[in-house]
DNA sequence: CGTTTTTGACCTGCGC
DNA sequence: GCGCAGGTCAAAAACG
């Protein structure tokens, strides 16, 4: 989403103009970087919407619609026992205190800690245990657990003092490719860079591929929103016991509105990344008859 | 030299 | 009460 922030060199066509277009590139790129925020949240927004309609017809409870799974331990503030890479098991461990992050129009009237996971597909050779949020983070700790040969990494935000919220970062146990991200509480300041509203997709120049979970009262799903064979959204992976959940994913998914946003929000990266229209031309110029 | 990361020790809650 | 496990602290080390 933001690889736009990570191109500053202007193209070479540019080049010659540099000394006076810098004012008018800054705006530029200010423009762009508020289009990309909005697209971000439209997209957010759409998500969001089909959530609460499929949620509010499912249950008008807040209750789950799952009992509470036999928890060995509970800690008073912990709301994810065990994160442990197991997004199924640890999902439905959590599900009495665990609230989506699309929206705050989800929370009920209790008040509760905001948690929400976010997977991230990574280079296995990759041993850090970064993930690329927009966020300043600090670690102040790491543990091994027990259920999960990978280090569990803790963060905090850097950015404000104050702010509240965590971080914890684990290798997925069943594939070391997949970094866990578990988020608690809510920023109490703006995103510092704004590139953070999604996780590492599309900064990386599309190598790395990019997923978004959705961690709502329990079930985990995970969205792969980079192409499949017929160029939409793919369910990744959604908790065994939660199939309402892959279901309403895969409605999520296929809904024409977010369709539309998601069209809209690739056409927008593609045709900004230079690679991308480079390869274009490359190709536009093999099929020019040679004169 | 200030900031960040590492890592062992310590704290706390829970099950037995 | 004890042991276990997750979470946090803080001194030391590393880094820029």
């Amino acid at each position: 989403m933001a690889a736009e922030t990570e191109r500053p060199d202007p193209p070479a066509s540019d080049c010659r103009m540099a000394s006076s277009m810098s004012d008018e590139q800054a705006k530029t790129l200010e423009a762009k970087l508020t289009q990309i925020s909005e697209d971000n949240r439209r997209l957010t927004e759409t998500i969001a919407y089909l959530y609460a309609s499929q949620i509010a017809r499912q249950s008008p409870d807040d209750a789950p619609d799952s009992p509470p799974p036999p928890v060995s331990r509970k800690r008073r503030d912990s709301l994810e026992p065990s994160n442990s890479g197991d997004d199924a098991n640890a999902s439905s461990k959590a599900a009495h205190a665990v609230e989506s992050s699309l929206s705050d129009e989800y929370e009920g009237t209790c008040r509760r800690i905001k948690v929400s996971r976010v997977c991230t597909r990574i280079d296995p050779s990759d041993t850090t245990l970064a993930v690329k949020d927009g966020y300043q983070w600090r670690k102040y700790g790491q543990k091994v657990t027990r259920d999960n040969p990978s280090p569990r990494a803790y963060f905090r935000c850097a950015y404000a003092p104050s702010c509240p919220v965590k971080k914890k970062v684990q290798r997925s146990a069943e594939d070391s490719s997949v970094l866990v991200a578990t988020y608690e509480g809510e920023h109490n300041h703006p995103c510092p860079t704004r590139a953070g509203e999604l996780p590492s997709c599309a900064t990386r120049g599309g190598s790395v591929p990019c997923s978004i979970s959705i961690n709502s009262s329990g079930p985990t799903i995970t969205l792969d929103l980079t192409k499949n064979g017929s160029g939409g959204v793919r369910v990744l992976e959604a908790a065994e016991e939660a199939p309402d959940a892959k279901r309403l994913c895969q409605e999520i998914a296929s809904s024409p509105e977010f369709r539309t946003a998601l069209v809209e929000q690739m056409a927008r990266s593609l045709t900004r990344d230079s690679k991308f229209t480079d390869a274009l031309a490359a190709a536009i110029l093999k099929q020019l008859p040679d004169y």
